[in-house]
DNA sequence: CCACTCAGTAAACAGCTGTTCGCTGATTTT
DNA sequence: AAAATCAGCGAACAGCTGTTTACTGAGTGG
């Protein structure tokens, strides 16, 4: 689609995406707050000050792997908002899309979730303005539903706003689902996830209850 | 109570809770992940060597946070549980309820959020524990609430499991919104934090919606 | 072809970290 | 009154941290 980049910044955002990778991988167990800039070059195979040509910080790079993670979420929500059939067979399409999502990018949910009220704070902000953005779109979506007649926008944000905070949630529990059984005993990660899954949609169902009598 | 402790225990206390204390300031602005021995000791006022005299790792100081964070948390809870009426004001008086015990322990409340999916594996855990005490505690009172007639165990359970866990996100939304326009504009802080209260209390009246057509 | 840009290097800096050691002196026990 | 306990101290340990410096050498554009 664009200018093919020359072979040096090519390079560039190799390294780039490397260190990004990198500090994914660390941060699986320990915080951003603790995520030292030379543990990070290390883990690359890169000089410490070869940091600085990509990003300032740790929090600055942190901000990056928002922008990263949030992105691919972003696809799998579009892909569950334009969903049609009838509202169980939304609700397992949802739950099956998250589920996919987690096994597809583990670190970046893990990276979300832990995140999200960290103590980073310019991460933390930029987790918070993109969930926003993907409420608000939710919200958005569920006005152009017919079985949204008669709601104000405020309540229909609301509404987007337990979906989105439901997703986030559910997808943090899918891990720790898959975490707490890992090793030896894989046949009790698979069934503590089915647990989460089965729990996850009769929320869903819940709130679905909830949405379609909202207006007495 | 109990034996009056000699002055020697009762000084040790006072000196573990002075760590405790400067622990919970320190983690205002950083994960328990990068929280470091020396920095709590040196915020207290007392040699590094001595913090082990009462903890062996930041990680266990992070523990016995866990304990005295959710401890206060615990009171609430069974005050909300036992409210009577009818579900606005329930609904009315937990949220009321939440938003006294975020003004009464700020910290307490940042650091369960912080920590509920952080990076530190034993406190990670020990949260977990107790939130999935209290959601068996408020799943038992709902079973005992005559609107719960034929409901099995596990939706009960689940419903449970989604009180708590709204809990816990509007009470780091209150802080959050205090947190946001604070210093200059209090008054911009009351007015965000207003509208917290109010969309936990449509999440919860829609939550109640859902409860009251389950068995349909 | 040649001047230039610039991603990554190696070394050095002061300052921090967790942990161990033997010691002190007030409190407790015998 | 003598003996034992033990919370807290101060010093020392190796090893880590972020940041700056001058540098190299491959890739670029006129």
């Amino acid at each position: 689609m664009s200018h093919t980049l020359g072979i040096r910044q090519a390079q560039k955002q190799k390294t780039r995406q490397a260190l990004l990778d990198a500090a994914l991988g660390l941060l699986e167990h320990q915080s951003l707050s603790s995520l030292g800039l030379r543990e990070v070059t290390r883990a690359v195979g890169v000089a410490p000050a070869a940091f600085y040509r990509h990003f300032k910080d740790t929090a600055d790079l942190g901000v990056a792997l928002v922008e990263e993670a949030l992105g691919s979420l972003h696809e799998t929500i579009r892909a569950a908002i334009v969903t049609t059939g009838g509202s169980d067979e939304r609700i397992d399409r949802a739950v099956d899309l998250i589920a996919a999502h987690v096994r597809a990018h583990p670190a970046h949910v893990r990276f979300i979730a832990r995140e999200r009220h960290g103590g980073v704070a310019p991460v933390r902000a930029a987790i918070g303005v993109q969930l926003r953005r993907f409420a608000d779109e939710v919200a958005e979506a569920l006005g152009a539903d017919p079985e949204s007649g008669g709601w104000s926008a405020a309540d229909l944000r609301m509404l987007a706003g337990v979906y989105v905070d439901h997703m986030v949630m559910t997808a943090s529990a899918i891990l720790e689902a898959g975490a707490g059984a890992d090793g030896d005993e894989e046949a009790a990660a698979r069934r503590a996830e089915e647990a989460v899954l089965a729990t996850a949609r009769r929320q869903l169902r819940l709130v679905t209850l909830g949405r379609r009598h909202w207006l007495d």
